[in-house]
DNA sequence: CCCTCATTGTTAGGATTACTAACTTTGTGG
DNA sequence: CCACAAAGTTAGTAATCCTAACAATGAGGG
């Protein structure tokens, strides 16, 4: 078999890059999943994610803007899922007093009985970890939360919500001690939060 | 402030779900890294990812059918993207006189360059990496391949070439020690892979 | 009280994605 | 040799997601 035009490098691949490579398989596993679940529910994959974030997160997060940065889209893409996710009458706009221009978006019955729904399809992710032994997921978490943080600092996600980047956390200088300003509270590495309600980003 | 609208039993995430939640982000990473990088190129992000793929896979896996299985997406879809990227001249098409219905798709030397720049977009995800110590990489690379095998099983991703799928690949009972029979070789953690050339589906 | 500037969300227009369905050509197996 | 499978293409469609220009409102300073 003819080999000499493709690398021979690639396949005494490092770790590290094993590891990169087994990331993108798993993100593109998300994307079939989305596809399928939207298409169940005669959904766009976007319309979908926006279900499931409303469903889970306070009001000042359910604005078009907050929604454009968490997706890393434009407002226009995501106003143009709202506009289709009203007209099929699963969200509606509540507008408020003190800014006429904004508004927040409100799940329908009906849009969150989809939400629910679809909020299942993450279900074929959590087969596989139940048989990791308690130690490897936290230590897998642990790895996963430090690649974030770093996609954070490099500008490459704007928007997340975990306690290495909020204002109110402190660590021990070995990094294995946490501790939460705002609940006054330590926290074990169990409690560490990838989505905290109360998260403020460090400026 | 009005939370009574939204589940306070998320904000109680088990590791499972937070894991699920960091690799949700991870995805979008890439996806949001894929985009920037196509754009500097000129390319849509499929194509980029044909690209890349095409450098680093020997001849048999440069086909249409291959490469729709392999990205989960309709032959349909790969030729449109075959079609523009031979427009653009990076790639070419060589027919076999065995089969006259199929083409190995080649990269032209064009081609090979902007796969080479573009399989750079993933050198921001190497940064963190480096800083994990070798035997948590080991262990989160043995975790995202136990995702990514049961993520085979249940059928959301067809193609895979690690050794766990592999009909050459041998383990003892505690699955801590792994054999190749096609390399008649013990291999060790580090040496499982990926994306191993030689690998052939276990039925 | 203005004037400027920033912010919120919308619209319009366009390239790309990715599908289904129908099709052509070629290979394969009874 | 004939039916069927397989490889790739085409056409048509809906959705994604962008940029750019826009209207309306809010905020701050003189």
């Amino acid at each position: 078999m003819d080999r000499s035009d493709f690398d021979l490098e690639y396949q005494n691949q490092s770790t590290e890059s094993k590891i990169v490579a087994s990331l993108e398989r798993i993100a593109q596993a998300f994307r079939v999943l989305l596809w399928q679940e939207s298409k169940d529910f005669s959904l766009s994959p976007i319309q979908v994610q926006i279900l499931i974030f409303l469903l889970h997160h306070s009001e000042e997060k359910r604005k078009v803007s907050y929604l454009a940065d968490e997706f890393n889209m434009t407002k226009a893409t995501i106003s143009d899922s709202i506009k289709t996710l009203e007209q099929k009458g699963l969200i509606s706009k509540a507008y408020e007093p003190q800014d006429t221009r904004s508004f927040i978006i409100q799940l329908t019955k009906k849009g969150k009985e989809i939400a629910a729904k679809t909020s299942m399809f993450t279900k074929e992710l959590h087969k596989p970890l139940d048989k990791l032994l308690p130690g490897d997921k936290e230590r897998l978490l642990l790895s996963l939360m430090g690649i974030i943080r770093h996609l954070q600092a490099a500008g490459v996600i704007t928007i997340q919500r975990m306690c290495a980047t909020c204002v109110y956390y402190e660590t021990s200088a070995n990094k294995e001690k946490h501790f939460c300003r705002l609940l006054k509270q330590p926290l074990r590495t169990t409690d560490l939060r990838v989505d905290c309600p109360e998260h403020e980003m460090i400026t």
